[in-house]
DNA sequence: CGTCTTCATTGATCCATATCAATGAGCACT
DNA sequence: AGTGCTCATTGATATGGATCAATGAAGACG
């Protein structure tokens, strides 16, 4: 894609690169999941001896819907694609980034997949015998409040994602994601699209034509998009039109179980 | 409404009569919650010494959007409306039935509620200081599993209804939300819709008067909608083209956490 | 360099759905 | 019976967004 002279706030992820610690064995790597840090040791000892260790192509299809999910997946690094079909049609539920669980609510009641699973950018994932890994839920209560932390952060993606879908049109939801990229910054931004705009489209709810207008008329509103960069002289115009609700479009913090220092 | 000779399959939950067994104490309505049974009795007594029984009377406002949590609330008997709201709008996120709790994932996390919940039939809660709910979570294992499986159905329940959205077309989702209701008969089934129509049309993302629309139009597929009733001479039709998937029209189970046993 | 492929844009058109406005039905209250 | 209320229906109309089809731009590859 073409490139202007812009330097201020690019900077897609690449693909395939991660700048992460990368970890050496699945104990370590269980041991950098900031949000298992109150998990014992004999416990991530005990994953960690069931675990496999994988770094998975982009394009890789993890699961698919409706499967009897065979692993607990920790995304580390990269990122996962999860697909809503049926039939010929299908829809960008979510796009997870590291370090989350890949869909642990059909993990945890041995439920059939609602989702098809598919790397976007090359992963590294963890994976731990479901079965096992719902033992270790039944045994180690630190595990357990872990996870219920992470699942209670994606369901409340959910419900955003349900609100803005219900209470947004195309042109809000558009401008909203696109203001939500932007920052703090006011003046001078340009900022890189974090993924492909047919992506954008599908969890957005609306098909790629329709995004692609949505994004010409952005223009209205002081929002240039070229290409993937989006270029915003000035944002004041386009945050009055487009107020962020941090009830719809904020940030879900996946370490909710803090200890008792946070208060 | 109006009332026909069909006495198949009626029964909508009349508002405010309960059958249920009435908890006299907090401690009693603990104990009757089966996904608890696996919770110890000393922490049931913690939780009740903190629990207050409460009767709610049909549209009472439980809390608002944005509102810090203040109780962990178990719904006992009735039922409660999860709104989303934006300005003036304001869409149906879920109709939580019992026995549930009502939005642990805010609880949890000590995080601002993302929806609005009102009473709709008058409901039996159970009231645990926020707090002392997390503190229990703490210590006990036991619970916590059972709030991880709680939660774990209402994630799926959200995707299910992301899926229903972005999928399928107002036609439709009326279509298969009549077809679910009707449950296994084939033949000259009548059953009342279990909730007014504009909350139906809300939870299903399109206005009243598309909803109305979209049931006349039930007509072509041999559902007769007259008042709240909806008479099927012959269900195969309907069922044949509006197919139900069991990954986005099924239930969930809540009670996620089953012993050994089961398998 | 040309070709193929993928992804995005743009235009023309159609249809689904929202919106606005009026009417009607059932129900509570006086 | 009459009034007012809520909820649902129905019609007319506008428009948001999908769909179909064609074009374009940017890599990938031989």
């Amino acid at each position: 894609m073409e490139n202007s002279s812009i330097s201020h706030r690019l900077g897609r992820p690449q693909v395939g690169a991660d700048g992460l610690p990368q970890a050496a064995s699945a104990r370590e790597a269980l041991q950098g999941i900031s949000w298992l840090r109150r998990v014992s040791s004999k416990t991530l000892d005990a994953l960690a001896s069931q675990a496999v260790l994988h770094r998975v192509p982009a394009g890789s299809l993890l699961f698919n819907q409706a499967e009897i999910p065979a692993f607990a997946q920790f995304l580390l690094a990269g990122s996962v694609e999860l697909w809503g079909v049926r039939g010929e049609a299908e829809t960008l539920v979510e796009l997870l980034q590291p370090v989350d669980l890949i869909v642990p609510a059909a993990v945890i009641g041995n439920q059939p997949y609602l989702m098809r699973a598919r790397i976007y950018e090359e992963a590294h994932l963890l994976l731990v015998g479901a079965e096992a890994f719902r033992d270790a839920l039944a045994c180690d209560h630190a595990l357990c409040r872990a996870v219920l932390g992470c699942l209670a952060a994606q369901f409340r993606r959910q419900v955003r994602m349900q609100k803005n879908l219900k209470l947004r049109s195309v042109e809000e939801r558009v401008g909203c994601y696109l203001v939500s990229l932007l920052g703090q910054a006011d003046r001078d931004i340009a900022v890189r699209l974090p993924i492909e705009k047919h992506l954008i489209a599908s969890q957005l709810g609306m098909s790629r034509e329709t995004f692609s207008r949505a994004l010409s008329a952005m223009g209205k509103f002081g929002i240039l998009v070229r290409g993937d960069v989006i270029e915003v002289a000035d944002a004041s115009v386009a945050r009055a039109r487009f107020t962020l609700d941090p009830l719809i479009d904020g940030a879900e913090p996946i370490d909710l179980i803090q200890g008792k220092a946070i208060r």
